[in-house]
DNA sequence: TCATGATGTGAGCAAAAGCTCAGCTCGACA
DNA sequence: TGTCGAGCTGAGCTTTTGCTCACATCATGA
C-alpha cells in the first residue's frame, strides 16, 4: 500500500463513453461499500464490479481515497439538495412553526432512509480521509447556516436561544437518531413516529416555556 | 494481510510480568488511535510503542482485531461504570426530576470528555470488526435498559411516551450531541453550557405540556 | 542446582492491495 | 483510408502488514 504517491490531477472524462466509465467506476463503489462494507472496497474489486480495468479507474481517480472522497461529495450533494428543497417548499409562508420544523424533520428521515448502509460507512470513514474533513465541512456549514436562518426568522416563537448552540444541538440530534433509527430499526419505531418524536424533541427544545404554576407537576 | 487466520484463544497472562505486557501493549494501541488514528495502528508499531516484541503481542491476542475488540471492552465498561454510579449517586431520592436528568446528563458529558479521539475512532472502526457488534452491545443495551428503568418510576412526570421510543430517542441523541461537542468544541459551547442544553432538550421532549392557552405562543 | 513451563524475541514469510506502464482499441475527422 | 489522440487493458511491480516460528530467557518448585 504505497499510501500518497501520485497526487496529481487525473484527466476529466470528455466523450459520453468515459463518463459512463466514471458512472459505473462511482455505482460500483457505492455498491460494494453498501453490501461488503469498508475492507472489501479495494480498486481491483471495484474496477471488476464496473467492468472496466484497473487501469481505466486510476484515468480518472489518482488514488482510492480521491474515489471514495468523489462519491462522498456526491452522497453529501444529494443531501444538501434534499434539505435546500425542503427549505424552498416551506418558505411559502403557508405553514405554521410547527409544521415547518415537522416539514425539515420528515425530509431529513426520508434522506436518512434512501441509503442508510452507504451513508453509514461514509460518515464513519471519509473523516479520517486526506480531504474528507472538507467533504464534510461543504455539506455541514451550509445546512447549518440554512438552519440558522431560519431560526432567525422565528426569533418570537423562541425562548432565549443562541442560534448557534441551538442550531448545533439540533442538527447533530436530528443526524443522530435518524440515522440510529434507519441502522437498527427498533421494533415499534418506524419512520412516521421517528418524525414525531424528532418533532416533540425538537420544539420542546426550542418553544417558550410556560409560566410554572397550575399544569400538574411535581417537585 | 491474511484476514482471519488463526482464532485459537490465546493464553491468559498469569505472573505479574505477563500483566504488565498485556497492558503495555493496551496503552500503546489506545496511544495510536488517538494520536495517530486507525491507518497507523499496526501490529508492528503497537508492538514498537508497547517497547515488546511483535511475538509477544500476538502470544496475548491472536490478531489485530481481537487487540482493538479488547480494547474496546474495556473503554466501553469504563463507560457503563461511570453511567451506572451516577444512577446510584442520583437514587437517593434527595433530587426532584430535573436536577436527576442535569445530574445524568452531567455525567455522560463527562465521560464524553474523558478521551474523546479514543471514543471516536472506537465508534467508528469497531462496529464493522468481528464481534464489535456484540462489544457495542454490551454497554448499551445495559445502558438503555437503566435509562429505561429510571423513567419508569417517573411516569408521573412524563407526558404520554412510549419508553422504549423515548430511551432511544434521548440516549441517541445526549451521545450524539456531546460526542461531537467534544470533537469540534464550537466557540461558546463549553461543557457547562452543553450540559443545561441538552437538559433543556431532554426535559422539553419528556414534560407534560402546558394546556394551550394563556402563555405567548403564535399561530 | 536443575528442570520445566511460562514468557519474550525479531527476522522474515506470505498475502493483500495500491498503483504503473507499455501497448492496445476505438472513433472522429480529413 | 489513414492519422491521431482519447480512452482502455491487465499482467505484474512494490509496499505494507498481519502473523509465525525457532530459539532465548526468566521464574519457580523440588
Amino acid at each position: 500500500m504505497p499510501s500518497i504517491r501520485s497526487e496529481s490531477p487525473r484527466k476529466k472524462p470528455t466523450q459520453a463513453r468515459a463518463q459512463h466509465t466514471v458512472e459505473s467506476i462511482l455505482r460500483a463503489t457505492a455498491h460494494i461499500l453498501r453490501t461488503a462494507g469498508w475492507d472489501a472496497c479495494n480498486t481491483n474489486a471495484v474496477a471488476k464490479r464496473a467492468g472496466v480495468s484497473i487501469g481505466s479507474l486510476y484515468q480518472y481517480f489518482p488514488s482510492k481515497e480521491s474515489l471514495v472522497t468523489a462519491l462522498a461529495e456526491e452522497h453529501a450533494a444529494r443531501g444538501l439538495g434534499v434539505l435546500m428543497e425542503a427549505v424552498s417548499a416551506a418558505s411559502g409562508g403557508k405553514l405554521s412553526f410547527e409544521q415547518t420544523v415537522r416539514h425539515y424533520i420528515r425530509a431529513m428521515v426520508a434522506l436518512h432512509a434512501v441509503d442508510p448502509k452507504l451513508h453509514r460507512v461514509l460518515m464513519e470513514q471519509v473523516p479520517r480521509l486526506k480531504g474528507g474533513l472538507d467533504v464534510m465541512r461543504r455539506v455541514s456549514t451550509p445546512a447549518a447556516a440554512l438552519v440558522r436562518s431560519w431560526l432567525e426568522t422565528q426569533r418570537k416563537h423562541l425562548r432565549a436561544v443562541d442560534l448557534d448552540v441551538a442550531t448545533f444541538t439540533l442538527v447533530t440530534a436530528v443526524e443522530a437518531v435518524s440515522h440510529l433509527q434507519m441502522l437498527e430499526r427498533p421494533a415499534k419505531l418506524d419512520q412516521e413516529l421517528m418524525v414525531e418524536e424528532l418533532s416533540q424533541l425538537v420544539l420542546g427544545y426550542l418553544k417558550i416555556p410556560p409560566p410554572p404554576g397550575p399544569p400538574g407537576r411535581a417537585s
